[in-house]
RNA sequence: GCCCCUAUUGUCUAGUGGUUAGGACGCAGCCCUUUCAAGGCUAAAACCAGGGUUCGAAUCCCUGUAGGGGCACCA
């Protein structure tokens, strides 16, 4: 049984590193029936984000990323939020104690940071309470001074593990340090917490960024310490910004929720994020949450760190929507319609501009000219591919007012019809006819739709105004 | 500074010793057309460098270079 977890800090909204370790961790379980778990890994008690929480309940819900167990979601392996684990913690701190793995640390937060201000961090550094005798452990224990609990690496040896990504990594023992397993205030570090959760829960894929590569061999050794079994580790390329350079918050890592602010579909997100790192060894692009379960291979996850490009984001946007039923794209757009839009036929709108919609967000804009006509110069009238020009605009304008002034049934056929018949009988081209016309009542170069899906979402009445003040413009 | 990882068009990528180096985004052009899109077609665009190994390297090895990550009582 495969079982895969999330295991976010409360510290922040779910970015798309986040996500997308997310979304593997989902994927690898769900392809093969197994567990998804969600585990809260809230052990600094500083950095414990009001809110965050439910940012993270928000962002898995928003992304379909439906979790077997969790903190709400009891599957015999709770808790499921570190903070409630602390006496486990201890108990395997001691065990490690016993076993001579790790060691009693008694200097000061302060002493150590003074060494780092001093000279350029040095990995490997053994500290000096680690050959402290026993009696000096009892002694310093008895005058009340509140320790840590480090790891003991051995002083000589390699240690190696193989990563499902990359292969065998291996380091030098005398590099890695001997990092904190349970801190002065008895909460377990990050480093110690996730490898005995990891085991207790019975994870079998551990998937997390590459910036834990060089922790691994340190979680590896107390796999070892402790006889127990290491998961299959899956560490995902980093996600970067389109120019190579670090996501950060101030540059270009946005959040799940931010994006779908930004109008995009949770879907296409989810799908592009997909893409990063990952391909199913086929030309195909387009995926459903579902599709990617059935595809998704681990094998084919990538080495290299993957730019996060908005553009091609965008375009996988607008695949995802024209995907969508016209029913649902209108239930989708409806929230994106400025309130005075909502007296013309919405649903009609919606069928003309889904095609034309990469985020949802354009949607305002690209309507905006409906409720108030853009100001416009009647250069707009001459185009040369539609044969139109300014006499032609003119004598057009004037001859076909009075043709749709009244005209019934006032349907976008109809008035297509009319229009077709005005243009042959009289010798023009059709584009010659409706450029004018859309260019009367839209104000605008580009449109959603053409002149008589615009005059029939505009209906009558302002069709006409529109179409007049055009040919007064033109008579100036 | 030390350790580790990575390296195919601008970007995402296919490729696992023999290919005209394929696809996608973006860009440009053409077609279609009731404008703009969408759709169709076409073009430009890449194997980081240098050494090996081999009859033959994008593919294997080494070195260099570049980019990234790590070196917290953060995760």
């Amino acid at each position: 049984m495969i079982r895969t977890r999330y295991a976010p800090s409360p510290t922040g909204f779910m970015h798309v590193g986040n996500l997308r370790t997310a979304l593997y961790a989902y994927l690898i379980a769900k392809h093969s029936g197994g567990k998804f778990l969600l585990r809260i890994e809230d052990t600094d008690r500083r950095r414990n984000v009001p809110g965050a929480l439910d940012a993270i309940y928000n962002s898995l819900q928003l992304a379909g990323l439906i979790y077997d167990e969790g903190p709400d979601k009891d599957g015999g392996y709770g808790p499921y939020v570190q903070s409630l684990r602390l006496p486990l913690y201890q108990q395997y701190a001691q065990e490690l104690l016993a076993k001579g793995h790790a060691y009693y640390c008694f200097c000061g937060k302060e002493e150590h940071q003074q060494e780092e201000e001093s000279e350029m961090p040095v990995a490997g550094e053994r500290d000096i309470c680690r050959s402290l005798s026993q009696e000096e452990v009892q002694a310093k224990l008895a005058e009340g001074i509140a320790p840590v609990i480090r790891q003991r690496i051995p002083d000589s040896g390699i240690t190696a593990y193989r990563d499902h990504i990359l292969g065998e990594i291996s380091f030098e023992n005398k590099f890695l340090d001997e990092q904190i397993l349970l801190k002065s205030d008895g909460y377990p570090t990050y480093n110690f917490a996730n490898v005995i959760d990891d085991h207790l829960m019975e994870i079998s894929h551990v998937v997390r960024g590459q910036e834990y590569i060089s922790s691994t061999p340190k979680y590896q050794l107390l796999y070892e310490a402790f006889g127990w079994q290491p998961p299959v580790l899956v560490h995902c390329p980093l996600i970067v910004n389109e120019d190579g350079s670090k996501m950060s918050k101030r540059k270009g890592a946005p959040t799940l929720e931010q994006m779908v602010e930004m109008g995009y579909l949770p879907e296409a997100i989810v799908n592009y994020v997909a893409m990063l790192g990952w391909n199913p060894g086929t030309d195909q692009e387009i995926f459903s949450l579902d599709e990617l379960t059935q595809v998704f291979n681990i094998d084919r996850i990538n080495k290299s760190p993957a730019g996060f490009s908005m553009d091609k984001l965008s375009w996988m946007n607008g695949e995802h929507i024209r995907g969508l039923s016209p029913e649902a794209f209108h239930q989708l757009a409806l929230a994106w319609y400025p309130e005075a839009l909502k007296r013309f036929d919405l649903p009609k709108m919606s069928k003309l501009i889904q095609v034309r919609t990469e985020r949802l967000s354009d949607i305002p804009k690209m309507t905006a000219f409906l409720m108030e006509l853009p100001i416009y110069d009647k250069a707009l009238f001459v185009n040369e591919k539609s044969k139109s020009s300014l006499e032609s605009s003119r004598e057009i304008l004037l001859k076909v007012i009075p043709l749709l002034e009244g005209l019934e049934p006032w349907s976008n056929e109809s008035i297509y019809l009319q229009m077709k018949a005005f243009a042959a009988e009289n010798g023009f081209k059709l584009g010659a006819v409706m450029w004018p016309i859309r260019s009367a009542i839209s104000g605008l170069e580009a449109t959603p739709g053409g002149a008589t899906e615009i005059a029939d979402l505009l209906g009558n009445a302002e069709t006409m105004r529109r179409l007049h003040l055009g040919l007064e413009k033109l008579q100036a």
